[in-house]
DNA sequence: CACGCTCCTGAATGCGCTTTCAGTAAGCGC
DNA sequence: GCGCTTACTGAAAGCGCATTCAGGAGCGTG
């Protein structure tokens, strides 16, 4: 922006006849004669006063926004979470600026360096991280710093290389959970929407499911575990192109609720029905997928909380030795889109 | 946050043994002899250094941040039109931070009047506003100076007291076009799941849906209009409100989808079906409504664009003398929750 | 009535950086 | 080899504010 003339505090202090100092103290509450403080307040309204943030900052007042940073925020399952960090973040009388990465690496470290520079008293980290060396250290590059130098960090469900204060969803266990169900319910031939291998999130669930299968004795073909990105649209490329390979499965497990909507469609489009003639389950519980026709099997995550415990982790001190991990588990919710199978 | 010690520019030049000035020139990608900024960027890379935003930006080093500020990211809507906005912030090379008032006037005053303590380049603001004199007053208070200060500010869909670059959705057209739609498939007798009647959106989309049937000859009853807030939950007890008052119109035009899809719920609860009982129509075409059973019916707004289209506005100069004003239209997209009365 | 104390105000300093201004070294022609 | 131009470097100022330090007015006590 062009720094036209700005209003500072000096034309206030001129304006109300009084010290710079008195101005300043005028303004920030501290003891002064009420006549002066006064005096000083209405030049500033009168003159439309903002204290530059920047100026204040580097004079040693500290800020009260929390940077937040998410892959999308289109996402309802990081919308959802946003909203838990925003929630406690209102309570706590900070605001929250939210970034969106849209899965681009070099994105994120700008936002984290942006924060970074403008001594942001928090940063939170959404979603898992890119598993990649280059982007690992330069993050590491630009966080390390950043909490030698005070900043508080906490992430959800993110890479465990990186040695932060963490919210981790039970990925493992609720993929687990979902296998029992499915078994339950009879299922034996199973397919998998999955996501970027690279994420730890895509290896907890695909992981946790496969081996709850296989401790059961039954084994999941990796010919029919399809990966995709964690979109709507991946899930219903990723189902096309099960129904293309010919998809002997009664039932497909998407690793989130997202690329379950995307599946609904395909199998819409090919003339199948939910759950009649194949079951979906997916993981996450957004809200919407409650709407859905058939409404959704799931993993329910707490997405609110998960953002809410996250910021209370930034938020208080950790007096420990070694970094706080608050695993969350999550619930198997059978609606109506899993039948029993024969039913 | 507790500034401990930060690595400062002056640590830097000590380290390349240079001078401050030569450090900055270096790091700023100014001539400089190859060696000493070899030298320089080498000591800073050691040191971790981060330049300090606030000081940058207080002396004279602008800013790549913008500011978006919506009612609620967890809304589909908002979040579609910030995607938008940060298309266009990338290929410009800017970051955007979002910033959600969940509907607190408060808030939004707040998130304004930080955004213009940062000397953001520009601020967006996306969604009605408040129409609440106190409110007007108090953010025009905010964005006058913030706007002679050379700051840009450019709105989605706000109200029109405020004099602002502004991209318009055209609501009163397309509640008048899904009028004449739904005219023409047969429908005599509507019901209307509004929202909050003091936001502009609302008398425009309801006062064009109106208007339009009134031509037609058909009058809306006025007890057959709802108000509810803009979410999910407010279009499912909204819907449920009519049913209870004996519900006799054979479709509901829901002033957002949003409302739309709580109004499919409640109608499945009470063991409607659609559009076999009734039709529903809804508006904004955000992405989800695709998905639902059936598809519905909707205004499609170019909601990334909106957000692209505000972008570009803040990022050029309003060289002419009055403001700026872009309408959008909306295009009826009839899908499978609308059917032909009698059919 | 004089002295000491408290409380408030104003001048001055520094936060970390960019940028002007002046100075020095190097390069060139004659 | 000398003087001049060119190119880069370093010292210093200043961005707007919070805050320390010292001085001054007002009050109470002996």
């Amino acid at each position: 922006m062009q720094p036209r003339t700005h209003v500072t505090l000096e034309d206030v202090a001129r304006a109300a006849d009084v010290s710079l100092a008195t101005a300043s103290r005028a303004l920030n509450g501290m003891r002064v004669t009420p006549q002066l403080r006064d005096r000083v307040l209405a030049a500033a309204a009168q003159l439309a006063y903002t204290p530059n943030a920047h100026a204040r900052a580097l004079a040693g007042a500290s800020h009260r926004t929390v940077g937040v940073i998410c892959h999308d925020v289109t996402d309802p399952y990081f919308a959802a979470v946003a909203g838990g960090v925003m929630r406690v973040a209102g309570a706590n009388d900070l605001l929250v600026m939210l970034a969106s990465t849209f899965r681009d690496p070099e994105r994120e470290i700008a936002y984290v360096s942006m924060l970074r520079a403008e001594r942001a008293p928090a940063i939170l980290l959404i979603g898992s991280g890119f598993e990649d060396a280059r982007w690992e250290r330069a993050m590491e590059a630009e966080l390390k710093p950043y909490l030698d130098g005070g900043g508080r960090v906490a992430v959800v469900s993110r890479h465990r290389s990186l040695k932060l204060d963490s919210v981790l969803p039970e990925n493992r266990a609720g993929a687990a959970a979902m296998a029992r169900a499915l078994l339950e319910l009879g299922h034996r031939r199973f397919a998998v929407l999955s996501g970027p291998r690279a994420l730890t999130t895509v290896t907890d669930r695909l992981g946790g499911f496969r081996d709850e299968l296989a401790a059961a004795g039954v084994t999941l073909d990796p010919a029919a575990v399809v990966e995709g990105p964690f979109t709507r649209d991946g899930g219903y490329q990723a189902m096309t192109e099960l129904l293309a390979r010919g998809l002997d499965a009664t039932c497909v497990f998407a690793l989130t609720d997202v690329m379950a909507i995307g599946a609904y469609a395909a199998l819409r489009d090919h003339g199948l029905s939910v759950p009649g003639d194949v079951s979906v389950a997916g993981f996450d519980d957004i809200p919407i997928v409650r709407d859905l026709t058939p409404p959704l099997t799931t993993v329910a995550l707490p997405l609110q909380q998960l953002g809410e415990k996250a910021m209370e982790m930034a938020l208080t001190e950790n007096t420990g030795r070694r970094r706080r991990i608050l695993r969350m588990a999550g619930e198997v919710v059978v609606r109506a889109s899993t039948a029993k199978l024969g039913a």
